[in-house]
DNA sequence: CATACATATGTGATCAACCACATGTATCAC
DNA sequence: GTGATACATGTGGTTGATCACATATGTATG
């Protein structure tokens, strides 16, 4: 696993990034409204996280959900710079913000430990 | 001091970032043999670093230091995770070979500290 | 099997990044 | 001043990313 560090160059991908991190574990619609994204384009974009080895999926159901993969302590590295400040930091609050008030969000049985 | 990760898309410039931060400082004639690129595209990759508020350049004669800018922590993770992997370790290696193998590489009195 | 829901991807158009090449600016030496 | 060195930037052409929109796949339900 070599995470491409080329896909950092869209703000979007980070916050995903820095969501995954935070969240452990979310689904294509949970992304859609904490970003507030048209789902295509939250979909194309995991896509290139995906090729980019930076996050895996795993089905259940009909939903797909996505968490960060097995990367290296360098990527880690990057990782905690995104989540400290790295994604202005009222954006990402806006967008768990969003998270939490999703009313019918799909429920799990382990939820984010944070 | 916010800066910008989108200039993070550049192999080169992960690459400048990562030998600024190892090594303290470096003119441009030095960058220019580290990377083995041209005089312009090493100028014009600094201006966008410069620009994106990663780096810092001050003038001593006709050369022109550069060195990583005051950063926040988060900055500064990222760039610990450019230099512990980001930039492929043997890419960075050449690199710093290349460097040291510069003939006739500009005398500074303070030298890198690693 | 038909339908609905969740997610993925094909396509054309637009926009931005990057490069090579040439030219401009600043500093020192004479 | 002239010339040389170190660095910066203007310009055009090409390539690559991103978006909106439409369509396709995969899974459960009845």
């Amino acid at each position: 696993m070599r995470p491409d560090l080329n896909v950092l160059a869209d703000p979007t991908r980070r916050t995903m990034l820095a969501l995954l991190t935070l969240e452990q574990e979310l689904c294509v619609c949970e992304l859609e409204v904490a970003l507030d994204q048209l789902q295509p384009i939250v979909s194309r974009q995991l896509a290139i996280l995906r090729n980019a080895e930076w996050v895996d999926g795993r089905r259940d159901g009909r939903r797909i959900y996505y968490r960060i993969g097995d990367v290296p302590p360098w990527a880690r590295a990057i990782l905690d710079g995104l989540t400290s400040g790295g994604v202005p930091p009222e954006e990402l609050r806006l967008a768990r913000r969003r998270l939490d008030d999703f009313v019918d969000r799909p429920i799990r049985l382990l939820r984010n430990a944070s």
